[in-house]
DNA sequence: AACCTTCCCTGATGGC
DNA sequence: TGCCATCAGGGAAGGT
């Protein structure tokens, strides 16, 4: 599930073989992905450069000369290079829950939804098995753009995530604080992943009503949410099931996972087994000894 | 307004 | 062997 760390590590990896790039041709398929009517890609995106690749929570845009073209991954959204230069691979990761996933560089399938193609015989391709993603097309002179972006909060390592902000929209909320997390109207990028280990980090119960948090608990969370997720896009993202990073390959933070995905395991840091709840419909794991009711 | 629940979607898995 | 329920969850819509 791609995420504020997911997103920027795919950012990174894109912008440089990207930017300054000429678009030759787009093909897309009429996935349900897609905001708009799909045609109007082939209509308008040919011909124009790529000037700059950005992120906003978990949203990638792609700055065209004449148009904005937004991506959201949803759930098993991937967005890749393909290089004709470099043989596809056959190896995949194996999961449990959604099963074989490729782990690198990959021909087009029926889950690919859109590609875009250079000059040089490079691809950028969008490959999204559950169709949560959303693409969006919008004129670069179009200001309902901003009404995407409306509703988000402050991004995490942006001068507006500021302590003063994060306690004031806490408020008197009376929704369990895991939930809160996830709300991206009270800080953008945050999913299931370091939701949970940011609660860890900072030592809270994901169960706990904002309401009745201390103020020194708030704290400690206002400091863990851009830390984890500062570590995340240090290890270049985390792979459960699907994210791969623009060249295919897995990410890292998997290994440096605390409580997510750890049910039944024992705390690295006092021995207790990890636990599995339901927060807001959203599976949920914590220590129960580091993480007090 | 705040909060909670349901829905979308696919593929792997387990029970019968 | 096949069939069906279950699970994963980001975010919007619908309900209380």
């Amino acid at each position: 599930m791609p995420e504020l760390p997911e997103v920027e590590t795919i950012r990174r990896g894109l912008l440089p073989k990207i930017k300054g790039q000429r678009i030759d041709g787009v093909t897309a398929d009429g996935s349900k992905v897609f905001q708009m009517d799909p045609e109007l890609l082939g209509l308008h995106i040919p011909g124009q450069v790529i000037c700059d690749l950005r992120r906003r929570a978990k949203y990638l845009i792609f700055e065209l000369e004449r148009h904005r073209l937004i991506v959201h991954l949803g759930m098993t959204g991937q967005l890749t290079l393909r290089n004709p230069g470099t043989r596809d691979s056959n190896r995949f990761l194996r999961h449990p829950v959604t099963g074989l996933q490729r782990t690198r560089q990959h021909a087009p399938d029926r889950h690919t939804h859109f590609q875009i193609h250079f000059a040089t015989g490079t691809s950028v391709f969008f490959r999204d098995v559950r169709k949560f993603g959303k693409v969006y097309l919008f004129d670069i002179s179009d200001e309902s753009v901003e009404i995407l972006f409306s509703r988000l909060g402050p991004e995490p390592f942006s001068e507006s995530y500021t302590l003063k902000g994060f306690l004031e929209k806490m408020g008197t909320r009376k929704l369990r604080i895991k939930s809160l997390l996830l709300d991206q109207g009270f800080v953008a990028g945050v999913g299931n992943i370091y939701a949970d280990e940011a609660l860890f980090q900072a030592g809270v119960y994901p169960g706990r009503r904002v309401r009745y948090l201390r103020k020194y608990e708030k704290v400690r969370i206002f400091e863990a949410v851009p830390d984890v997720l500062r570590k995340g896009i240090v290890a270049g993202g985390t792979t459960i099931s699907d994210f791969v990073d623009s060249d295919g390959a897995v990410g890292g933070f998997q290994e440096q996972l605390n409580v997510y995905g750890r049910e039944g395991q024992r705390c690295y840091r006092c021995d207790s087994v990890i636990l599995k709840i339901i927060v807001g419909q959203r599976g949920t794991h914590y220590c129960p000894a580091c993480q007090k009711r």
